[in-house]
DNA sequence: TAATCAATTAAACGTTTGTTTAATTGATTA
DNA sequence: TAATCAATTAAACAAACGTTTAATTGATTA
C-alpha cells in the first residue's frame, strides 16, 4: 500500500496520495528549467532550426531577421544549459543540437508541438520515450 | 520544389529551405507562452498534481507547503490561460485539468518529462500526437 | 445576522529577463 | 601586419515575474 499525506479537507480524491509521491524539488527545478530554455519565442525559433540542421550566427540571425549580439546572447544560454554544441569553422562557430537526453526530449516536444515529420535522420532511441 | 530564402554564408545546409518555412510569428508566441506556463517549479507541481486529481486551494497548497495567495495567484495564472477550469463546491473551489488540446499537450509533456504511466482514465485521443 | 472558513485581490518589493549600442576578441587573408 | 569579417562580451535599461503581507470578497452555518 503507498503512503498518504493528511491534508485539511478530505475529498475522496487521489491528491493526498499525489503529495506524498511528489518528485523532490531538484526534479521539478531542473525540467522547469527546461522549459524555460524553451518559453522564450526567439530561443524557440532558434532550436526549431536547430533541430533540423545546423548553421553559423551569421545565417541562424539572417533566417530570424534577429541581431547577432542578440542571436549570440541567446545561442549562449542554449549552450550554456547543454542543449546545443558548437564547432568552429574558420572565422565561423557552427552551432548544432546537442547529442543529450535532455536535447533529444526538447527536439521531440518542438517537433510533437509544431506537428512536424521527423525523418530518419532525426530518430533516435531515446526519443521514443515522448 | 520548396522555396528557399538567400541566407548571407551557403553551407549547403537545409537551413535556408527551413528559413522558408519558419512557422509564422503568431505560432511561435502561442507555443512558447505554453512552455512559458511550465517553466515555472511551482506551476509545473500545480499542473503535476492536477494531471492526475482534482482539488481545493487548500488541498493544493498543503500538499506543495505553500501559502494560498501564492497558489492561488498561479492557479489564476493557469486558468486565464486555459489550462485550467473550476467547479464551486461550496465555500471551495476545485481546480481541474481543461479539457483543452493544449491541456491535452502538456499534460503529454508532463508525463513523458517525468516519465509517468499515465492510466486509462488519462487517455485522450487528442494526446495520441505527442 | 454575526462568525467562520475559503479564496481572491492589491500593493509593494526585489529579482530576473531580453534587447540595444558599443567595444572587444578570434581567425583569416590581402 | 594591417584589414576584414565573425562572434562575443559588457553596460544599460525597461519590462515582466513571483512572493509576501494585508485587506477583501464569497459562501456557509451557528
Amino acid at each position: 500500500m503507498s503512503s498518504k499525506i493528511q491534508l485539511p479537507h478530505d475529498h475522496g480524491t487521489e491528491m493526498s496520495r499525489l503529495a506524498a509521491s511528489l518528485p523532490d524539488e531538484v526534479t521539478f527545478l531542473k525540467m522547469s528549467d527546461t522549459f524555460q530554455l524553451i518559453s522564450d519565442s526567439t530561443r524557440l525559433k532558434i532550436l526549431w532550426l536547430l533541430c533540423h540542421s545546423e548553421d553559423c550566427v551569421t545565417n541562424i540571425g539572417a533566417a530570424l531577421e534577429m541581431s547577432a549580439p542578440a542571436v549570440s546572447h541567446h545561442l549562449r544560454i542554449l549552450k550554456q544549459s547543454g542543449l546545443l554544441a558548437t564547432r568552429r569553422q574558420g572565422k565561423e562557430v557552427h552551432y548544432t543540437l546537442a547529442d543529450t537526453t535532455e536535447a533529444r526530449l526538447v527536439h521531440r516536444i518542438i517537433d510533437a508541438t509544431f506537428e512536424l515529420n521527423c525523418t530518419e535522420k532525426c530518430y533516435h532511441p531515446a526519443m521514443e520515450r515522448l
